[in-house]
DNA sequence: GTCTATACTCTGATAGAC
DNA sequence: GTCTATCAGAGTATAGAC
């Protein structure tokens, strides 16, 4: 009984890794439903009842991409130093969120399309971890405008706008590389863009 | 004929406008391929043969969505002066946008999935329209900050980021709102927040 | 113009041979 | 552990009655 045993074989570690990162592929183009068992199983190399053979349903494939997304999204937010200074803490968050997505243009979409679609397998995580993590750091974000160590202006939305300019470069690649034209890098041009912004918005 | 035909009855374009109204609601929620008939139709109102008559096939639902959906999501940026103000421009582009992505979320989600599946049905569009779009309007950005009439800062990334701020509280509306909590109006506060990060940015 | 009935394909999932 | 064969249901689309 692969699926629940914890302790695997070498090999049915690989198949799992494949047809996780088969999946992934799928379901980060297509969303959930528009998703199919046979283009997973044919990117992973493998039989459709074969991968069945591994998980259970397509659901439980989802599922396993799903949980720890989210903790592996919020981890930069979550290194953010109250002891730290200020606009160090900020920079190194957005420098760390643009390199998620940069590295990890595929999770950055199929939580684009989990949340486009009204988080049906999310909600709980999203109204939870997510809201109590964002309400945390936004206290620290007040204090520090508070103390005047940088400029005020919304903390929550200033999370926000921070998700938004760096997923964006991941979530709509296709269409800034398109407007850009060739002879350009994204990730590097935007990290420096997203510098210049968020220094000139929060100095003192 | 209808699907042809240029004059149709009352009735004829009335039923046409909920097919479309409702394959907006479906295809924002799901993207192309996880929408079926049978949702488009039960929104609709219509039996499936029904919606058939009118439109030949589901690819021609969604074409026709996506025709002048384009036009319509550029509209604002169009309408950036070049003889105008350059603060009262650019702020100006921002409010539209955003205004845009209250009042037709489901348009902007339509537009994301397009983009986040590697945007298969608008690619010419995108590359073509899109790109020479702002190109132009990048030139008009750049000659003002020649000028020392705004901040500088990369045309084009200021201009990705206006999307990318504005869109975000169409396509992540749910996370938005679950992560302020109950209480709050996210377009106002985002029409505030937005105002004071590009006044920042770009003052002279 | 709209409906019922249906053809035919795709999709998720299972059974059982090897 | 992996494959072939297959099922039941959902999916797009069409035929033809009214």
């Amino acid at each position: 009984m692969p699926p629940a045993a914890q302790p695997r074989s070498r090999i049915q570690q690989k198949n799992r890794e494949m047809i996780l990162d088969a999946a992934l592929e799928v379901f980060s183009l297509h969303g959930f439903r528009g998703a199919t068992l046979d283009q997973i199983a044919e990117v992973a190399g493998l039989s459709k009842p074969n991968l069945l053979y591994y998980f259970p349903s397509k659901e439980a494939v989802h599922k396993v991409l799903l949980t720890g997304l989210l903790d592996t999204w919020l981890d930069p937010l979550r290194a953010m130093d109250p002891a730290g200074d200020p606009l160090v803490e900020i920079m190194g968050y957005v420098r760390r969120k643009l390199d998620l997505a940069r590295d990890f243009p595929r999770e950055s979409r199929l939580f684009a399309n989990e949340i486009l679609q009204g988080a049906p397998r999310m909600r709980e995580a999203i109204e939870g971890d997510l809201h109590d993590l964002v309400a945390e750091k936004s206290a620290i974000l007040r204090r520090w405008m508070d103390e005047g160590r940088i400029a005020r202006v919304d903390p929550m939305h200033l999370i926000f706008s921070i998700w938004a300019l760096t997923q964006h470069y991941a979530d709509f690649d296709v269409q800034v590389r398109a407007v850009l034209g060739p002879g350009h890098d994204p990730f590097a041009e935007a990290g420096a863009f997203l510098e210049t912004l968020f220094t000139r918005l929060l100095a003192p």
